[in-house]
DNA sequence: TGTTTGTATTATTATATATAATACAAAAGA
DNA sequence: TCTTTTGTATTATATATAATAATACAAACA
């Protein structure tokens, strides 16, 4: 999987580590319960720092999207987690994009049709085999 | 308009206050060309520095949200940007929300609905006459 | 017994955020 | 003209976050 950092965003480096493995998760590009490389390894091929790297894995640990064994390292949770408060971040954060959206001049079903293709995109979704 | 802020959120006041003045925008809650607090009202109203509302002013000025006139102080821009940029950053934010949901047990058919439903609660878009 | 794993610790640097206290130019209105 | 109000600029300070560096440690393996 390929991990593109920009190391000039205003948007963290950790940040950006656990959004690009959500996306691969979701994606499916990481496996369900797939090994994810070490935070050494990874820090070096990306030219960071161990603890940045580590900082991202236990956010993702936190949110239930990777489990951490000292044995065999960081892998992606063979399983999902339904969080409450999810929910709402969800709604907030989608409020405001769709403001925006329309402000900029989309229109409600062009929006709808990008989010639709961008949910066709996300192989590694449970849900997937019971799209309709 | 009712203006939220958290002052114990990790996310910065001055982005609070854009965020909330955008979604007032869309909402309708805020008219196109009307008049805005001034720095001072609203920094005394919410309790914070006259900076810190001027930097959130600056931010939405940037992205053509509102117009800044000296003589009258801030009010809503009459108009609406169509930003190049702004696709890509809607893509990259969307593409992220649509990835959690999904891990989250979100089936598309209620992410569309979800969108759907706020898209329709945004009363100030000047396309909301054409939805379809 | 070494090696590798995630993790903890301590220190340092840089940047972002927010406040405080002023100050200034431009425009409006009395 | 004078005063007020506007956004804005400046300088300083305090705090928090982010990132790095250099180690160190316990747990689990081969």
């Amino acid at each position: 999987m390929i991990l593109r950092i920009d190391m000039a965003s205003e948007t963290p480096i950790y940040v950006q580590l656990r959004n690009q493995i959500v996306l691969g998760i979701g994606r499916g590009e990481l496996q369900l319960g797939e090994g994810l490389p070490t935070v050494r390894q990874l820090a070096q091929d990306i030219g960071v720092n161990t603890m940045t790297v580590n900082k991202a894995y236990t956010a993702l640990k936190n949110e239930g999207y990777i489990e951490i064994d000292r044995r065999h390292g960081a892998r992606v949770s063979p399983s999902v987690r339904l969080s409450g408060e999810f929910r709402e971040k969800l709604e907030g954060e989608l409020a405001l994009l769709i403001a925006e959206s329309g402000l900029a001049g989309m229109e409600k079903q062009d929006f709808l049709s990008l989010c639709g293709s961008l949910f066709d995109q996300m192989g590694g979704l449970p849900t997937a085999a019971l799209e309709r």
